[in-house]
DNA sequence: GTGAAAGCGCTAACAA
DNA sequence: TTGTTAGCGCTTTCAC
């Protein structure tokens, strides 16, 4: 910066002024800065100015993996938010329970970002704890945290909603296929057995446990067990809502293979809408992780700005069913009472 | 700092020494420092430390969008790799020609990294130019640029064994759908049509331009006309080789839509092997994301070791034919002499 | 509207 | 082995 104010003849103040664009320089000096720092490809050093004035101008994030679509999605959201506030981001990957551990414990976001951003954990009381001292804002993405802002999609909602699509079908005997990942059940996973429980009993059916069946994510096989056990079943599902799409698609695939067709014998639903979703027409309940990206940055940006607005704000977003060709009435309609059936 | 060399009885330089991890710390002071840094919970600052090592601890990346399997995947694995080497990484989404004429403007990265890794673009020569002053490693991830560190995967030879893939099934008439975006082709899409005409041509096949069709990247209907045109054709092909997974699942899709059996009638091969290439069985040419990040961190983290060694490294990565179920030898078989077939 | 000077939190010489 | 001192490159009073 020296170099710049040397080469236009001014101090390094004004030079400073000039690039962070404060009106207090006479246009003739201001173009003359100009001039010098691009002719000398000067870019301002963050670190030094972050020194001085305690904003890093950077936002961090904590998430579990980058190499998914909601991921993807969210943190593209972000970004573009982010860049338009000339804010950086920094991505913290905590793939495993050790590297979870040591984040937690050395906090390396301290003092090094101006909000952190946590990504879809279901977090203990005491990390949550720990991320209230940070001495910085924290927004909760794809989680509710009491007391801390949260952006996170309605699951219950979209839940109901897609089970009542499948009701107003005719379907009575439905089936949800949930995943268990090496943590148990996730947040969101709960919240979709909710919603799903929710609709049938809103419709007047009873809750059969053994239309409940678990499988981990993206393995056919548990897929096809799942499958395996419904199909089992005294009395049969017409239909499945699986609680993601990848889910879904597994489970069309096992039914598939065994000769059974969808939708013509057998419903499939997913959640989610991913690419995945269009290339088997599947219906499927649409959110719009690019949208939580997006407006979990805006909310860190105005905590940013006034660390005390929206301090407990919770931010919750809407899904919508996209009926595709996964989904049909069931083979053998019963003559369902129509007027118990809540709107879709 | 301050505070915790005050609560260890000992200078700041002490109580910086013990952090970085110096041998030259007694073991009681340094036990009395680590205790005090724990108690107050303390973090270095980055910026602090940057200002007078002059080195960041951070790597950039530049990426056309988060928001794709090739680079969740490939982000991923530099991750661990940044992680491991207690290196912070910062993301720059560069999604459009303004954004990306904004940042080789201004190269935010500048001062601000200690290495930058730029991801998927094909890159000017005045771009090009643009990053060598920038007075850090910089390293190129899926393309070539001559002089300069590079890690790519090697296109050519993979489209040289999917097509003998489709060759040694039998078939001769070889269709090749490639994409073409915003930019036109990518580099990828050149090297892979490369490999897709040496592998014909090493069969003693002509090359026939009306196999070579173009369709916009994941969109269904321009796939269908691409294959409309295939199909058009008075002596149809028998077999396509698509330029990516999600071109082969759209060109797939349109087949059975159009009641035209895979691999019965018309056989489809890939290239990249992405998740839903798994749900369609597709036979596709894999290469691993993943690694061609670990690659690329750990070149770039030599690099700032050693900024003389390996500057004009490339890094060519494997790929693999993945022979699955939507390939299979050609509805009517020629008597093709199999002699002339090089080995798969 | 501009400049001089102090200082942000750290590390790196140098001394002790 | 430890402490003292001088800056790293910027922003921010405070004068002018």
């Amino acid at each position: 910066m020296a170099d710049v104010a040397e080469r236009a003849g001014v101090s390094t103040s004004t030079v400073s002024r000039t690039l962070r664009g404060l009106s207090t320089v006479s246009p003739e000096v201001r173009a003359r800065v100009e001039q010098a720092a691009r002719e000398l490809d000067f870019a301002v050093s963050r670190h030094a100015a972050s020194l001085v004035t305690g904003r890093t101008r950077n936002v961090a994030v904590l998430v579990p993996t980058l190499d998914s679509w909601f991921m993807g999605a969210a943190l593209s959201g972000l970004a573009l938010v982010l860049r338009a506030a000339g804010m950086e981001l920094t991505v913290y990957v905590i793939p495993g329970m050790a590297e979870r551990t040591a984040f937690f414990e050395r906090l390396p976001a301290r003092r090094n970002a101006d909000a952190l951003l946590v990504f879809s954990f279901d977090l203990t009381e005491e990390e949550t704890a720990r991320l209230d001292d940070l001495a910085m804002p924290v927004v909760y993405v794809s989680q509710h945290v009491a007391g801390r802002p949260s952006v996170y999609v309605d699951d219950v909602a979209g839940a109901v909603h897609g089970t009542r699509h499948l009701l107003n079908l005719g379907h009575r005997r439905i089936a949800h296929v949930r995943t268990v990942g090496a943590d148990g059940f996730s947040f969101s996973s709960q919240e979709r057995l909710t919603g799903y429980r929710q609709a049938l009993t809103e419709a007047g059916l009873p809750l059969d446990d053994d239309l409940v069946v678990d499988t981990p994510p993206g393995d056919k096989r548990g897929a096809a067990e799942a499958v395996g056990r419904l199909l089992g079943l005294r009395e049969p599902p017409t239909a499945v809502f699986a609680e993601q799409d990848e889910v879904a698609v597994a489970v069309i695939w096992t039914l598939r293979a065994t000769r059974i067709e969808v939708p013509g014998q057998m419903s499939v639903a997913g959640f989610d809408d991913q690419p995945v979703a269009q290339w088997f027409d599947l219906t499927t309940v649409a959110q719009s992780p690019s949208r939580i990206g997006r407006e979990a940055g805006e909310l860190a940006l105005s905590l940013i700005d006034e660390p005390d607005a929206d301090r407990e704000r919770h931010l919750v977003l809407p899904t919508h069913v996209i009926p595709r060709a996964t989904t049909a009435p069931p083979p053998a309609p019963r003559n369902a009472p129509e007027s118990r059936l809540p709107p879709d």
